[in-house]
DNA sequence: ACAGATGATGTCGGCAACTGTCATCATCGG
DNA sequence: CCGATGATGACAGTTGCCGACATCATCTGT
């Protein structure tokens, strides 16, 4: 027996979470989600470095994830091909299975301005960090940063409409219509056959 | 006369700026700076939603800019080259001339990340802004918002250069340079020769 | 089995960002 | 010359966030 319930952090989270749906992020105060996981304000800001960062918990994970995917991508791969297959095993593993706890997220996120920016800089974060994984290959300067800011603007417009959509497409699959369509947009010819 | 002294939210701007460089975002509080600039901590919040925005002011008048000039474009061009002259002609219009106070800008934001936030949140909506005007011209979804997420990609990188480079080469020319990058790397070929 | 180290949580006090509200007073239109 | 307007000041209150110290279950070594 513990002393405590175990998983303050997972309850912090769910109450968060919870609360940024009912009330929205704004109105809803650290004393409140505390007071939900029956646990006390100063607790919250040791495990969360301030109110926003409790839906962004797994962003570090998921970076390390696509990172380590692109470097074991192979090396005969070009720069935007080893981050497209990253994305797309990525979005088989992790996120296909929780698509409404994204969505949940994501409402919470798009209703809000302060958690829109935490978002972003967590896409940077990514965005920075792939570029560092394709310098690792070889890839020059800009080119490495081009390819990764290009990887991260087909997530960002894949994964909006994967929650949003009605339907039930893939993340995946969605990855790749938005990776075809910029490649057209940029002048290129998609590898794959559109629709 | 008048009863205050003249450009009070100039003033803000200015001692804002100054003390960011001088003692970093954190450690400067909007009590120095309204002292610095004669002005009490209610007024600061009178002319600036929070201590961040302070420094980006100019963000409005840009993306306006930037609209304008997407619409103004000939219809014929395709919608990423519609984009690269309007970033063209915004950088030889208002950034070439303001070099320096860029840098000084670029190097507080890029010491704290509260300020790296509120400028991607900036350029999200620059982003959103020439999506629309892409769409207005008749560019589907979701070619539309991919084609002005890459502008900004490009647009981003440049412009760090420039602020960066000890060089003096031109921002226009940082822009057409990433951009030709940018169409290489996702499978495209360059409409200028390159080197 | 016991003592001390460890680690997660609680308690308390405080700073600074931001807001609501009312007062002040120069300037301007009539 | 008067009332409206608009920018600023004064002041009190809420809340995010942090430092410092206390508490106490579990772990670790002997």
């Amino acid at each position: 027996m513990s002393r405590w319930e175990p998983n303050a952090r997972g309850r912090l989270e769910q109450a968060a979470l919870e609360l940024y749906g009912e009330s929205g992020f704004e109105s809803t105060t650290v004393a409140e989600i505390t007071k939900r996981a029956g646990l006390t304000e100063r607790t919250f800001f040791r495990h969360f470095a301030d109110k926003r960062e409790v839906l962004f918990a797994g962003a570090g994970a998921l970076q390390e994830m696509l990172v380590s995917k692109v470097n074991d991508a192979p090396a005969s791969l070009p720069p935007i091909e080893a981050i497209a297959t990253a994305l797309h095993e990525v979005a088989d593993a992790v996120f296909e299975e929780r698509r409404e706890f994204a969505r949940r997220r994501q409402a919470a996120i798009a209703a809000n301005a302060e958690l829109q920016e935490r978002e972003l800089i967590k896409l940077a974060s990514l965005s920075s960090a792939l570029a560092d994984a394709l310098r690792e290959r070889g890839v020059a300067d800009p080119a490495a940063s081009l390819a990764a800011e290009a990887g991260i603007a087909v997530f960002k417009i894949a994964f909006e409409r994967w929650t949003n959509d009605t339907g039930e497409r893939a993340l995946s699959q969605l990855i790749r219509e938005s990776m075809d369509e910029l490649k057209l947009v940029t002048g290129g010819q998609p590898l794959t056959t559109r629709r």
